[in-house]
DNA sequence: AAGATGACAGGCG
DNA sequence: CCGCCTGCCATCT
């Protein structure tokens, strides 16, 4: 479980810069997996056990909606964490989705 | 080895 | 605009 599919997922993941936000597909894709958009959203899960610190909370599906949330612990702390660092979270959704958005196939 | 599962994505009604 | 179904792929039991 270290140098597995899960480990490069957090690679892209924590390059992700604070405000700025990324879906899962984009990370399938960069990892040059795009079909294997679940595969990003399960090493998300694993990403608060992993050893490795992974910003999951700036990692939303490509509506920009916060389906892992529920996976935290509180579940708004995912949307706590976004706004504190700029980014506008409405009924778990990322407002402005596009402006925030960072696509990791550019910085990478 | 086979079946079931999943923080998704895209298409359809 | 919202909800349901199918496809895809890696991992786990």
């Amino acid at each position: 479980m270290d140098d597995s599919f899960y480990d490069q997922v957090y690679e892209v993941v924590r390059l992700i810069p604070k405000g700025r936000v990324t879906s899962y597909g984009a990370i399938a894709k960069a990892l040059g997996a795009a079909k294997s958009s679940r595969m990003v959203g399960h090493a998300m899960a694993f990403a608060g056990t992993s050893k490795t610190k992974v910003p999951a909370h700036r990692v939303v599906n490509s509506s920009g909606l916060l389906t892992g949330k529920f996976h935290f612990s509180p579940p708004s702390l995912m949307q706590e964490l976004l706004e504190k660092e700029g980014v506008r979270v409405e009924k778990d959704k990322v407002k402005d989705f596009k402006k925030v958005f960072w696509d990791p196939l550019i910085e990478i």
